[in-house]
This record gives C-alpha cells, sequence and structure tokens, in this order.
DNA sequence: ACATTGATGCATTTATTATGCATCTTATTT
DNA sequence: AAATAAGATGCATAATAAATGCATCAATGT
C-alpha cells in the first residue's frame, strides 16, 4: 500500500515545463515540442500549460510562431507556491470532521497538530528554493536534444519486505 | 486532480489502532472492538494490525481473550517511523532512472536533491514525536464509548478553483 | 483562406487504495 | 472433543483518483 508523500506526475511536470522555459528563455517554446522531447501526451502537458498561465507564471500566445514564455524570472518561481498550486490535497489524516466528530480521542489527540507541522516543514523547505536554484543552464557543448523518459516508463514499484 | 501530500487510509488507522491500545494499556483491545468503534471493516483492520505485528508494535494472540497489545512504550513508538513503515512510496518525482534516463536536464536539475530535502524535513519532524505525545489520557469523568465516523465518510472534495 | 498553435470539455484507461469474502490456524472454554 | 472466539492469509471486487485520449473551438500569423 501506500500513495504516500508522491507528487503527482501533474506536479513533475508542471515543473518540468518551467524548467524547460526557464531554460530557452530566448524563444517561445511550444508544448508539442516539449510533449515530445518528455514525451508525455499533448493533452496532458496542455492542462499544465494552461493552469501555469492561469495562476501567472507563463504567457501563452496561439497561432503560428506562437508558444510559452516565463512570465517571471526564474529566481522569482517559488517551488514551495508550486507545489502548493499544483498538488491539491493536504488533507493528510482528516479523521478529524468538527461537525460530524464524536470520537473520544480527539480532545487529548495531537495528530492532526503534528502532521500538520510535518507538512508546513516541508513547505518551508520548499519555499528556500526557486526555479533558478533548480535549473542550471547546461554548458556550452552539452549534448542536445536527447530524448526524456516518460515517467509511465520508468515507475518501479515500490519494494515492501 | 492531486493527492499530494495525503497520508492512507492505512496509515491513519494504523495510527488509531496504536493510539487506541495505547488508551487501553491494562487490557487486550481486539480488532472488532476498534472495527465497531472506528467504523472500518474488520478486514481492514486485520492487515493493518497484522503490518503492525509484524513490525514488532503490537503482541498479538488468538482465541477467546485474545487480541492485541503494545508491545513498546508509547514513548518508544516514533511517529516517523511509523510513517515510514506505512507509507511505502516515498517517490516524489522519480524523474530520473540512472538507467534509462537520457534527460538533458538531468546533470544541472536540482529538483530530486531538493524534493530530498523537503522529505526529510517532513520526516524529521514526525521523528521528534512519539505516540505518547499524541495520545493523552482521558481525564476521568470524559464521555467513553461515543461513536467515531469512517474516513470514507467525511471525504471532503478538494476545492480548486 | 489556411496552417499553426493554444483552450476547453468530456470520455476512457489505468493505477492504487479500500473493502469484502472465504478459509485457515490458534487458543480458550465447557 | 466440540464449540467458540479470536487472529492470519490470500484472493476478489469496488471505489477513487490520476493519467491519457479525443473532439471541437478560438486565436494568431502567413
Amino acid at each position: 500500500m501506500g500513495i504516500g508523500m508522491r507528487l503527482t506526475d501533474y506536479t513533475d511536470y508542471s515543473l518540468r515545463v518551467l524548467m524547460f522555459c526557464a531554460q530557452n528563455p530566448d524563444r517561445s517554446v511550444t508544448i508539442a515540442e516539449m510533449a515530445e522531447h518528455h514525451v508525455v501526451s499533448k493533452n496532458h502537458l496542455m492542462k499544465v500549460v494552461n493552469d501555469l498561465a492561469r495562476h501567472g507564471y507563463l504567457q501563452t500566445s496561439r497561432g503560428r510562431g506562437g508558444g510559452l514564455r516565463l512570465l517571471k524570472n526564474p529566481n522569482e518561481i517559488n517551488l514551495g507556491d508550486m507545489v502548493r498550486h499544483t498538488e491539491t490535497d493536504f488533507r493528510l489524516v482528516e479523521c478529524f470532521d468538527s461537525t460530524i466528530n464524536t470520537c473520544t480521542l480527539t480532545e487529548h489527540c495531537q495528530l492532526k497538530q503534528v502532521l500538520g507541522l510535518a507538512l508546513k516543514s516541508y513547505l518551508a523547505e520548499l519555499d528556500k528554493v526557486t526555479l533558478a536554484d533548480v535549473v542550471r543552464v547546461a554548458p556550452a557543448g552539452a549534448p542536445k536534444g536527447s530524448v526524456n523518459v516518460p515517467l509511465s516508463a520508468i515507475r518501479k514499484p515500490a519494494i515492501k519486505p
């Protein structure tokens, strides 16, 4: 069992899109291009890109010559914020709904608070980091255009004794 | 979208089982009892309990009068360890599998490390806490035996603008 | 006009989790 | 010894969420 602390591919691709844009600041990149590069469906990236645009990360333009551009400087794009946007469900254990809860444990149970602190700590760590920190420009002569591997192909089953 | 940082019900119930046992140190508690109290299927709890037993948290005994007992002191049971046991998938973004990866970004991409640090920070926070910290014994006269609500009944859809 | 590119909504597939069922083992009680 | 009360185990099914695909529309440049 366990889905645990895993982030969605959605978040993963959101980050990749931003990284890709950050690495190509001098031009418009297209969804098709990234879909090919990352071996994801265009449709999936569409939504990712669309969401990023809605959140003000990207400027998009249609038609020939169109594509995406970062609207912010990479060093102004915070990973914590990103993850807060793309990951929607931070429910952890919402075992105690105040309206219906009658659990005896509740009054003295600190679980919720503890997990809340842990999550806070997780995000705080990401808050320290910007896109610029994770994307370093490739040095001249680095192999370009190599093909990426789709996430789905490299999923390894969680090993559990 | 987003499953995000949510812990599984499995983890949630694991914690609840331990908490329940911790609150009844003077006797054996049964799975059926907890299933009723927490409104979960016995089958589900069976696995939870079984796993906890395998990991040395619980002593189980069959037959009439049997049930569960904590094998450790609540203050020796660490929440970080617990979560590491019950949550199996800490993959985050395993976008870069060394054996097949040819992504250009990889060499200069710090994403993995950054997310790793964040996770570390999350677990470190839980490492500070023991079962004893989250379970405080109810004061005399507190209402006993009130009924809990199954997680499935209180799931609220994630709201996203 | 046409081609290219993103936008949107809905449908489908896949993965994972949660739950249920059947059967077996172990212990206790009578 | 038989009945009963527990947990152990494996397989099957259902529920949920995520990933992907498809169809159609809107905008923009040539």
